[in-house]
DNA sequence: TTGTATGCGTTATCAT
DNA sequence: ATGATAACGCATACAA
């Protein structure tokens, strides 16, 4: 048997398809008892509306959907996580979109709002693609989150990278290092370029050159730094710490330093970047920048939702506080 | 402006909608020449179809729904992506629905394929709850991964746990161990359940009296490990091996350990199940059973597609090769 | 307060 | 090979 629709309750409860949809929708403009009396029959039939139907009448799905640029990153779970409890909490479904690493993959999720599947996207990617820039310029509900970026007038939350990188380099610098090596990626995509300024800037303000050869690019993934780290020590250059621009490349570098026979913090520093789950379990705890990764997601999510109501939005680039996490693996407890 | 529909394409055309929608399903029904020259507005207008009427017309969303009990769980990635990569093959899309480890959430997703926005669910979820077999009996397309429901015939595809485990084990007890401790889970789901009845197999198989203090039950997660080392070591019970039924339990249990200025493996083999991305990078490295996951992500979704087009399921409930890793943690080294 | 009628953008069934 | 038109299930402007 099939599905009974809205007017299988009509005919049921002996009244309109549209006093049935106005209980459901509007139930003040209907007189209580009939509102009752419907209600009634609905359970009794087991009565769910099409969403589909609604969806086409009304041309908005309540859905939005989440670029990430790869799922298996922890560091995007809290945002999900974020995003997810606001969504539901304002009755909107989020969808996920994995790039697995891919950026390529990214256009056809970006079809799905021109086909009016969702109402909204928010980005957790460092990319800013043309396609996204399509969406901008055709006035798609849009939302970034870890960067920022600053050419376009894009609503986005993140913390200030530049700041919190110079914070974290600051304290290996107050701890004695002068040589500090930087893993990032390439692609120097925003959050990491700001990392980068930071680092420089950091140095900058100490008085220490700036050496490119203690610089390394890499994938944002613990393979990658474990390859970075590799490389840079096969060059035979001198370093008394590493800055990973991630908690991965990080782990992926202490891995390598290791397997060198080096111990951390004793013979080289690390310190890392987003404080990922790992990051205070792993031997030696990683000391890091702790981004409020639930709280990203959940104002992404109401900017979003300003933005799909066509309401204003207070501060467009929103920066949040981020958080200093001293443990191990810089050495501070020697 | 607003986005162009069929209506406006067949206008620009010189058409009917009927044509216009011909060359999009039935692109042979069509003589070529008209055909390229529709397909030529198209282009020209970028013209892209309203998803939502279509789904309407059709009943049917091409889309379907993985319910994942926790997405930070990295075991889950590879079977989501082998699902993915095989639903986007067909055309299919792919919701993932994240549980957070709450298992009451998963109603409000079930209602979603009630509401004809999914074609069909897979779920990841070791929970048999009474909301999933209400879909059953009403005939909803539903495949499970990771477990094989006895009772239910519900298509399934999973490796034998309980001959993995019992893999496990025969190798702790060929390396000399007789007192092994099994750190699982509670409530105790299906996989988990197999995983213990290996456990005891294997022990009763070499004469070892299976002795219920040194099972031990837990949150599947770092922290559940870790927390149930700590009061299997306030027991005070011998045991010179654990076997974690899960390797984000085996991390902690090993973390644990460690606290307690125990050697793994000198002082005490451990070993895992699942064989996550970090059981490699972790050290000591981890011996565990590697599932195939991506592969198990795949068939799942074929059999899902299977039973959407009403076609018969060769193996119902089908289980795949696992491996034995051996690695640092067991102590095969020594 | 309730009912009637129209349209949302497609696809599918008839015709032609 | 193509066109006219009726659904799909619902929401809403308008009428009563």
């Amino acid at each position: 048997m099939n599905a009974p629709t809205i007017k299988d309750v009509a005919n049921a409860a002996g009244v309109s398809v549209a006093t049935i949809s106005r209980v459901l929708s509007n139930p003040d403009l209907v007189k209580p008892a009939t509102k009752e009396h419907v209600l009634q029959i609905i359970k009794e039939m087991n009565y769910q509306p099409n969403v589909l139907a609604r969806q086409l009448r009304t041309q908005t799905t309540r859905a939005v959907i989440v670029i990430v640029p790869n799922i298996e990153n922890s560091f995007f779970h809290g945002i999900l996580s974020g995003i997810g409890t606001e969504a539901e909490r304002q009755g909107y479904q989020m969808l996920i979109a994995d790039l697995k690493s891919q950026p390529s993959l990214e256009k056809h999720y970006i079809e799905a709002i021109k086909q009016r599947q969702v109402d909204g996207i928010i980005s957790l990617s460092a990319n800013m693609t043309q396609k996204l820039e399509t969406l901008i310029t055709e006035r798609y509900p849009l939302v970034m989150v870890v960067q920022c970026v600053p050419n376009y007038k894009i609503p986005s939350v993140s913390i200030d990278n530049m700041a919190a990188s110079k914070a974290l380099m600051t304290h290996l610098i107050r701890l004695g290092h002068r040589e500090i090596a930087h893993l990032t990626v390439s692609p120097l995509q925003m959050p990491y370029q700001d990392r980068l300024n930071g680092y420089i800037s950091a140095l900058e303000e100490h008085k220490i050159p700036v050496d490119n050869e203690l610089i390394s690019y890499g994938e944002p993934a613990i393979k990658g730094g474990y390859d970075q780290m590799w490389t840079l020590l096969a060059k035979q250059k001198k370093f008394t710490a590493v800055f990973a621009a991630g908690d991965t490349m990080a782990i992926g570098a202490m891995k390598a330093l290791k397997d060198q026979g080096l111990r951390v913090p004793e013979d080289c520093a690390v310190v890392g970047f987003d404080d990922i789950d790992l990051s205070s379990v792993w031997e030696p705890a990683i000391t890091t920048i702790r981004q409020p990764k639930e709280m990203m997601g959940r104002i992404a999510f109401q900017k979003l939702l300003a933005l799909m109501q066509n309401e204003p939005i207070a501060v467009s680039q929103e920066y949040l506080p981020y958080e200093l996490v001293i443990r191990e693996s810089c050495g501070y407890f020697l």
